[in-house]
DNA sequence: CGGTGCTTTGACATCGCTCAACGACGGTGG
DNA sequence: CCACCGTCGTTGAGCGATGTCAAAGCACCG
């Protein structure tokens, strides 16, 4: 199931189609929504803190960051999007953003009128529960993100990452085998886990050193599932994904 | 505008109310919505990890924490909840739970099927768009409290938390002047605030001293919001209130 | 009057940060 | 083709914020 061929709304359809069962007029709907794609470059604003966006945007290719800046340069970065997500979906009901959101890499991105959505979901209560369902999976990961930053260590931190950027990305048909892309730089993945740019250097040394992952080229390959997963104490339910991952675990070990 | 003496479902067309404005019919809905109140101790699991529930909550009196446990006894507290709160509403769309939901003092909470409310959000788009708004805006301060775990040291961390809780409980007229009730004990806070119970009591003493906050008995009081929010770094959008919070800042500061 | 749970404090250990430098690599212009 | 330069990754030394362990104080309550 490669990603990138498709029409746009042929992927968002299947994104939602993934959980929340559409049905035939719905999937139809999805199909015809008027749409605007556009090339953006890497480390370009898609909607800042305060801005009130009218569209909300599906990452068609490339890696979207959403992230807080602080006073002094120091930014936290909350999550990461890969193709098939919808960032910014929540701007649909919450007017104005408490946060920014910008492309990482060169980036195809969709953009759907929010006026064009709130009919959707006016007249089609299931397409509706679908969105819903998005933004709730979206907030059940920060959730376990907060549980990382608040009670792992460094090393747990960043193999719990590992674990969930390769799960998410194997779903939706962007991971061969036990490996994966990885856009975001070491400094960009620190500002997500909360660590330094150096600490993390030395974390990843040391998760290369024990055999569990190397990360090199953009490409995450995870050498042996189990322990990584152990030492994160990982656990993908709050990923939600239909499958229960529990296959996906299987490939990656085996790998 | 005291809580606690109005019938469970008139606390929560308030609560519904105050952004997204409801039509007549709307409101007559919510306010015949079947449910149940229930009075329970503290410490009392509500949901658990795992668990599939039929219902949601809404707190009418009390606290609930939402947790995640992890090994070795450890635990992260992911946020707090106050009367006019629906901790679990997520749970109408993501069926299976992938953390607690347990009180945190005595609570009175009214429980309503999920039958009962799929059927609201099905045939009013503006209910289900007021609810799913509610969901958004407990991500907001999911995300708001990734960017304390993750780029605020401990005092900061402190004084966020009680610029964020003094505020809602403002915003739902549980405050009185520069003072709030603060239910969760220390140990409880720092499981919040991804700190030990040791030094949270520390930084608790540093703010004393500052003359920003006291806190005892279980109530806080903000004796210097200015230069608290200002450590704290503290912006009031992520809130996502209808008044802006403003207001609510210019009180605690005159008290 | 003696629990029991919560808070407070001290001494010490450690994880992760800061600062500083160097190395690897690819692009670009002379 | 090579010298230069910017970006990113890597490493070392020292320091600071926070955790760990242990114990004592304190309030509430039976």
């Amino acid at each position: 199931m490669p990603t990138g061929y498709n029409t746009p709304m042929e992927m968002l359809v299947r994104k939602l189609d993934s959980c929340a069962q559409l049905e035939q007029a719905e999937r139809a709907t999805i199909l015809n929504l008027p749409h605007a794609v556009r090339n953006l470059p890497a480390r370009h604003d898609i909607a800042g803190f305060g801005d009130r966006p009218t569209q909300c945007c599906l990452v068609l290719q490339g890696w979207v960051s959403r992230y807080a800046a602080l006073s002094e340069g120091g930014r936290q970065i909350q999550s990461f999007y890969v193709a098939g997500d919808m960032p910014d979906l929540q701007s649909l009901h919450l007017h104005r953003m408490d946060h920014h959101l910008a492309t990482l890499t060169p980036c195809t991105i969709a953009f759907i009128g929010h006026e064009e959505l709130r009919q959707v979901t006016k007249h089609y209560p299931g397409l509706a529960a679908a969105l819903w369902r998005d933004t709730l999976i979206d907030a059940a990961h920060f959730r376990e993100r907060i549980t990382s930053l608040g009670r792992r260590q460094a090393l747990g931190r960043v193999a719990h990452i590992f674990c969930e950027l390769y799960l998410r990305q194997r779903a939706v048909g962007l991971a061969s085998g036990s490996s994966c892309p990885l856009a975001p730089k070491q400094a960009e993945l620190a500002d997500a886990l909360g660590l330094t740019s150096v600490h993390l250097n030395r974390v990843l040394r040391t998760l290369r050193m024990r055999g569990l992952v190397t990360l090199s080229g953009g490409i995450l390959t995870i050498e042996n599932w189990d322990e990584l997963a152990a030492l994160a104490e990982f656990d993908p339910t709050f990923l939600h994904q239909a499958n229960d991952a529990a296959s996906a675990e299987e490939t990656a070990e085996h790998a």
